[in-house]
Order: structure tokens, then sequence, then C-alpha cells
RNA sequence: GCGGGUGUGGUGAAAUUGGCAGACACGCAAGAUUUAGGUUCUUGUGCCGUAAGGUGUGCAGGUUCAAGUCCUGUCACCCGCACCA
């Protein structure tokens, strides 16, 4: 009789061997093939893990270990994205140090994750916080400074009132602060900005390169936003050029107005022939008042003002058209003015029938007096002088002709992409490398005075004028210019959370490197990324900065790719047993610690890989997961009916090897639920049939370990096969996964009739002669003539009959 | 509004190229072992029907010998974006 499954002695035994021997330590041995997975490092939280952590971080961690038996060289790492606002918060709230926090949580997030026998390299662990690390997060900025990619500017940001400090857009949920739910309202500071505009055609051509999801990729390029259309030169009454952004220049004829944004600079310079310029002040008030969510809550009605005392002139027929302002045109985006047709645009259909404004059909097919008609690739141009009678696509590409060689405008590529605000008004950050010098403007601190470490302050809180706390210690600001020796001041700002994950997969390739982001040598060895696993809230924003910074070095020469990840995938959340996101609120929140005590690592490892569809959201089952631990008690007590035998026994040779095909597939597809599932059935066959041997029980470990590590090493070793990561991945051989005899259905226009055994890759006539032998075929076929008789070898036979 | 996704038993879910719908698991029912069981083992389990049989993948059509899968229309829910000219 077997020991009982004690699986926390087991796994503690197992988890302290790894330790001691460093099993998981990733080899130097550069010649051997390499294999790198990467999943994001979290944030640790105050909460510690969450029970959703363990999906993603195991599925790699199953692949991780399926490879090292495979043969390959692994990187499989961790580390910590430890700046960033709740731990600032909770320091505040405490008056503890963000860095002794950080400390805390991040011991109590680690021994959480060794305690779900994770094979991580702990060796190469990375903290974002820890100045050797950040050193190399200021170094990065430094360069782009230094290639003017990182600039300033004075710009209305996003504010949240509740944190004080700056958003990215991308943190703006529903016009509330991503984190904290405050109000987010307009304010006007002058930030660090990085270019990543110059790099979104970049970015976008380049995801042909690599292997994402689809949806991933179209989250990308949704972001890009490329459209391709014209700028436009108009001209005003007044003199000025007018030049408008348009995708649709072939409806220049149809353009019975233009509108330009409330904060648009010619306003200020037509002030004094305006002749409502206080009505036009109110709205512009108005407008800058509404933060972004406000204006676009507010897009059922349009509403703006005509300028009264200008007018533009439209360069294809010199007609002369009204110019508005209004809120649904942005300042940030093209010219910030836009030429409007009414007749096939419906935002511009809206505002004229606001505002009582013409429409003219230039395209015909819809029907204008209904709605704007906009679905018109196929439309023929009509009220467009030289225009008409042609196709929509012949009339884009000759009116373009027509502008430039008129001198009155040309093609143009637009991005919704905007820059990077890279400032934050925070303590918890890189501080940014810059001093500002009355002499010298902005200067870059030398590389040698890296790192910039954060100073010690007293108080962590944001100032009142949403300066930076750092703004308050007079010995970190004042210092000299290093450029001309004369008093220059600090940056205050430091930098936000996204920084420091933008490069941390070049870290771990070389993670204690005094002299480098990491050596070439590793770097080239390593990168790029092969798989990386990450949540769907990520893929469009993190992976767009961390490819932003990766092509950014390998355009300086740090790196010789130029894409960071060739791979990558996106698990689905894990829910509470109601269906809804867990939170405290819900009281819906499963406790990792718990699940482990009750049921074990190896248990609820294989349950979130069971669980469901890995990409797809799945709900918390505390029953289902008793299916797991039951299998895994089944396979333990298999023990007891090993029998000798150094090969699989015949009537189980194709189930094993079988197995090892739809386990080896499965894990490469994420498809882990189906792969447990099959080992699922084995297990239940080899129940059936009372007795394994010892072949058969070396192979179901192996296969059973990436899934549960602790106890298919503790069986392997009891039985005395060896230490179990030692061992090869198993063999199949295509040849032996195929049965003598095949089950195939018997249908009669297409109902099954019977069902019958054959031997695989039986003929065709014999198959159907005898199907129809079969006392049911023939009754259904009995005084009616057969039309047509289908085979699929293998599947079924199919008589059509009248 | 735009983009993406999902809809299959009492529950979580499976289902290469169209080819036995519901694998695997939970739950439930019956039985066996056990002093006991939130243990273990065996059997059964989509729905209607005693059965033969019928019926069944959100809904309505279509293509096909054959549709969860392909096509057209439609409904519901979830996620992301939100006036990007």
């Amino acid at each position: 009789m077997s020991r009982k499954y004690d699986f926390t002695a087991i796994e503690k035994k197992w988890q302290s061997y790894w330790d001691e021997h460093h099993t998981f330590k990733v080899g130097e041995d550069y010649s051997k093939p390499k294999f790198y997975a990467l999943v994001e490092f979290p944030y640790p939280s105050g909460q510690g893990l969450h029970i959703g952590h363990p999906r993603p971080y195991t599925a790699m961690d199953i692949v991780s270990r399926k490879r090292r038996l495979e043969g390959y060289n692994v990187l499989f790492p961790m580390g910590w994205d430890a700046f960033g606002l709740p731990t600032e918060n909770y320091a505040i709230k405490n008056k503890i140090h963000p860095a002794l926090v950080t400390e805390k949580n991040v011991q109590h997030f680690k021994d959480q994750l060794k305690m779900l026998g994770l094979s991580f390299d702990w060796d190469r662990e990375i903290n974002t916080t820890d100045p050797d690390y950040y050193k190399w997060t200021q170094w990065i900025f430094l360069q782009m400074f230094k290639k003017g990619l990182a600039y300033k500017k004075e710009m209305a940001v996003n504010w949240c009132t509740s944190c004080k400090v700056v958003l990215a857009n991308e943190e703006v949920v529903g016009g509330c602060c991503e984190r904290c739910g405050g109000e987010v309202v307009r304010k006007v500071k002058s930030q660090w900005m990085l270019k990543i505009t110059e790099y979104a055609q970049r970015l976008l051509d380049d995801l042909s390169e690599v292997n994402y999801l689809d949806k991933i990729k179209l989250t990308q390029k949704n972001w890009i936003g490329r459209s391709t259309g014209a700028e436009v030169d108009f001209t005003s009454t007044l003199g000025d050029k007018l030049t408008v952004y348009t995708t649709r220049p072939d409806t220049l004829f149809g353009a019975t107005y233009m509108v330009i944004a409330p904060e648009h600079p010619l306003i200020e310079k037509w002030a004094d022939k305006l002749e409502n310029m206080d009505d036009i002040k109110a709205y512009q008030e108005m407008a800058a008042r509404k933060s972004d969510f406000d204006r676009t809550e507010m897009n059922k009605d349009k509403t703006g003002v005509e300028l009264k005392g200008v007018r533009a002139i439209n360069p294809v027929n010199g007609r002369e058209i009204p110019i508005f302002i209004s809120d649904y045109v942005l300042m940030t985006y093209g010219t910030g003015a836009i030429m409007a047709v009414p007749a096939h645009d419906t935002r511009d259909y809206e505002f004229a029938k606001v505002f009582n404004l013409p429409i003219i059909e230039v395209v015909k097919g819809g029907d204008i007096e209904k709605e704007a008609f906009t679905d018109c690739a196929t439309g023929i141009m009509t009220n467009s002088g030289f225009l008409d009678g042609l196709s929509v696509e012949e009339a884009k590409v000759k009116i373009k002709e027509w502008l430039t060689e008129n001198g009155k405008g040309h093609e143009k590529v637009n991005y919704k992409l905007r820059d990077w605000v890279f400032s934050r008004q925070r303590y918890w950050g890189e501080p940014i490398p810059i001093v500002y010098c009355e002499k010298c403007g902005y200067v870059g601190l030398p590389e040698s005075e890296l790192p910039l470490t954060l100073p010690d302050v007293e108080s962590y809180m944001p100032t009142d004028n949403g300066e930076s706390p750092l703004s308050t210690l007079d010995s970190f600001i004042n210092t000299t210019c290093p450029h001309c020796g004369g008093p220059a001041k600090r940056e205050t700002d430091t930098m936000p959370q996204w920084a420091g994950s933008s490069w941390y997969f070049l870290r771990y390739c070389d993670p204690h490197n005094k002299d480098a982001v990491a050596s070439k040598e590793a770097l080239d060895y390593w990168m790029p990324v092969d798989w990386y696993n990450g949540g769907m809230e990520h893929t469009t924003l993190h992976l767009l900065y961390s490819r932003f910074w990766h092509k950014f070095l390998y355009d300086i020469g740090v790196v010789s790719q130029k894409e960071p990840y060739m791979k990558r995938t996106s698990h689905g959340m894990i829910l509470g047993e109601d269906g809804q996101k867990m939170s405290k609120s819900r009281g819906n929140v499963i406790n990792p610690d718990e699940v482990v005590k009750e049921y074990g690592a190896d248990t609820l490892r294989l349950y979130e890989m069971f669980i469901g569809d890995f990409e797809k959201t799945a709900p918390w089952s505390p029953s289902s997961i008793k299916g797991c631990k039951r299998f895994l008690d089944r396979v333990w007590s298999l023990q007891d009916s090993v029998i000798d035998g150094d090969e699989y026994r015949e009537a189980f040779t194709p189930s094993f090897h079988k197995t090892i095909k739809k386990v080896s597939e499965d894990i490469e597809s994420l498809k882990f639920n189906t792969a447990i599932a099959a080992m699922m059935a084995l297990v239940n066959d080899i129940y059936a049939d009372g007795k394994i041997n010892k072949a058969e029980y070396r192979t179901l470990l192996i296969l059973l370990n990436p899934f549960a590590p602790h106890m298919t090493e503790e069986a392997f070793e009891l039985m005395g096969f060896g230490i179990l990561n030692e061992q090869p991945w198993p063999k199949y051989d295509e040849a032996l996964c195929v049965e003598d005899s095949v089950e195939i259905v018997v249908q009669v226009n297409g109902r099954i009739k019977t069902k019958m055994s054959i031997a695989v890759d039986s003929d065709k006539e014999k198959v159907l002669e005898m199907a129809l032998g079969d006392p049911k075929v023939k009754e259904a076929v009995d005084g009616k003539s057969v039309v047509k008789q289908i085979y699929v070898p293998n599947k079924l036979v199919n008589f059509v009959v009248k």
C-alpha cells in the first residue's frame, strides 16, 4: 500500500529541493537552443496574490517545463513592477517609506509564487524600483532625450483631482481615473512627452513580422489608427490659408461649411474683425471647462457658433462658405479644421440639420433627405464639376492630382496615436534625469551620474498646486548645470509606471550587468522573447509602449531585433463564483493561500488550467476543483497497481501514443483543458483495466508533470524512476496512434441507422456491402432505390434513397 | 455609433477539412466497500417517451447526402473605443 498523498509535505519537499539545487537556474551554455518564455511581472500590491495570477503563470510554467524536458535552455524569469500609486498611497496613509512597503509586499508575493511551484529562475529576479534597475530606465530616457524623442510641452492634460496626478489618455476611463475612480479634469501643464508618433508607421508595419493573436494585432492597429486622406488649403476672406484634413477629398464639391476647433489659433488672430466675439468667447470657455468625458456625453446634440465676419473659400470652385466653431472638431487631430460635407458624413449632417445649412449630394446612391450617405464606396460622383461620372475611388485619385498640380493641397496620412505624456507629479517613480538651466535650457544628466536616486522626503503627499513631492526638497532641486556649471534646477516630475515595464524583458537576459542594459552577447542569444503571455488589458498600451522602446533601442544599436516579442497570447480573467469580476466590495474574492492549504498547489494549478478555454474568462467554481483533486488522487493511487513492463502493453499502445500526441500539441496551442481531459480519459481506461505497468506509469507521470510538478516528482521518485525533471519528454509515433478497428456510423438519408466496427482503412465496396447487410439499414432501404452512396473513410457511410 | 467577442445539458465546458453533438469534469440518482464519511469504487444521467421512436447547439431562413461548424437576416449579453474628419 502506497503512502497517503500528503500534498502539503510533498510540495514543501520539492520546493526546497528545487531551491537548494537551483534546478531552474538558466544555463550559460549559449550554444544550446534557447527558449524565452515571458509572463507579465506583477505589481506587488498589499493584497497579495490574486487567484487570477496563477492562470497565466502556470500556463507558461507548463510550456517552460515541457521545453526543458525537450532539451531547450529555458529562460523563464520573474520580477516586480513595483513603482506605482497604491504603494505610495499606502505609504502616505501609514507614514511608511514606500520602499519598505514594496519590500514587504514583494516578499509576500514571492512566498506565494514559490508556494505554487512555478519554475522561475529566482537568480534573475528584477525590481523596477531598485536603483540598479532604474539606472537603465533613466539611461534609456536620456538616449531618447538626446535623439529629440523626449521633449517638454505645455499642454492640456488629464488631471485626476483625487490622486493629484497627470494621467495618460489611456488611464482615463469614462471620465474617471482608472485607478481611484476620481474625477478627471483638463489642466494645462508643462509635461515631458515621448514622441511615439514618430514610430507610428513602423509600429504598424512590423506587426506583419510577429505572431500575435489576430485580435491583439487589431487592437494595436486600431490604436495607431492610420488613415489616408488629403490636406486641402482653403483660404479665408481675410486672406489666411486655412488647411483642413479630410479622408474624403472626393467630396470637396459638397463642402457647404467649415468647422474649426474652439481652440483654433486663427480665432485669436481674427478677433477684432469678428462681429460676434462675445458669443465665440462664451462658447470657447464652455468647451474649455468641459473634460473630454463631458464633451463626449454631449455628443447627441451638436453645438457651435458661426464666426460672423469671415468666410472660407473652397479652392475647387471658389464658393464662399460659412465657418463655425464646434467642439466636435478636435484641435489635437489633423489640422484642427474640417470641411463639412453634410451629405456624406453623419456628424456634419447632424450639425447641418441643427444650423439649417445646405446639404449638397455629390455621390449618387443614397437618400440625403433622410440621412448622410456615408457607405458609398461604389457610388458615382455628381454635382462635382470635372469629377462627375467617376467612381469614388477614381475621384479620390483625380482630386488629389488636381490639388497637387494647383498647389491647393496634397495627399496626407494621419494617425490617431498621440505622443506619450511621460510626466507624473508623484514621488514613487523614477526621477527624470534632467536639469533646467536658465542659460542652457533642459540638459540631460551625464550618464556617469546615473542612477539619479529618489531622495528621502518627509511627506510623499503631492502638493496642492499639483507639483511633485520632490519639488519641496531644496537639496534635491538645486544643482549645477552639467553643461555650463551654473546654477540649475532638477526636474521634479517622475516617470509613469509604464516606464519600467517597457524594457524589463531585456534586463532578464543579464540582470546583474553594471555597465549596460544587458550584455550584447546575452541580448543576441535570448532575444527576441519567444512567447509572451499576458492579459488582454495590456495588449494596447504596455505592448505598444514596449515595442516603441525596443524599436528605439534597435535604432541606437542596443538590440539586434526590430520586434521584442515573437509571439503574444492572452489569457481570460478568473471571475467570482457569481460570474462577476472578483472584488472586495462584491465579497466574491477567493484567496489562493486557502485553496492551496485545502487542496494543494498541484490541484490549484491543474484546476486553473482545466477551468475552461484559456483565452476566455471563467467563473471560479469551488465544487469543480474537487474533480481535479480526485484525479491527482487517482494518479497517485496507481502506485499500488503497477506491474512490471518496459514497454506499453499492446492494448494500451495506441492510447499512450495518442495521449502523448494530444498533450504535446495541446500545450503548444494553449488548450490545457483538453490536454488534461485526455489524461483523465486515459486514467479512466487504466482504472477499468485495473493495472498499469512501469513504462506506462512513467510516461503518465512525465506528461502530467508540467501541470502537477510536485506530486509527479514524488511518485516518480517513490517508483525508483529517478528525478523526473531530468528525463526527456515522451515521444510518440504517429503510426502507433491508430487503432486496428474503428467504429463507423451508417446513415440512410442522413439519419443514423446503426453503427458498426470495421478494420481501419477498409475498402469502400466491402464497407458498403457490410452496411447494406444490416437489418435496420435493409429495412430503411427496402423498396426504394439508392441514388447515392457516400463513404467517408473510417467515419461514416450514408445511403441516399428515394 | 464603430470595432472585437460570446450564445451548446441542472453546472464548467468539448467537438481538424462540414461527417456519431455533449469528450472531460462538477452535480444528481442507484448500488458496493467502510464503525462513519464532504472517502473510495461501479453503473446511469441532454430533453420528451415505459418503449419503439422523436427531438435538440439564442431565433428565422438558406446551401448540402450531411450544418454547432458555411451563407443571409435577426435577437440578447459581454469587452474595448468613443465626435479621429
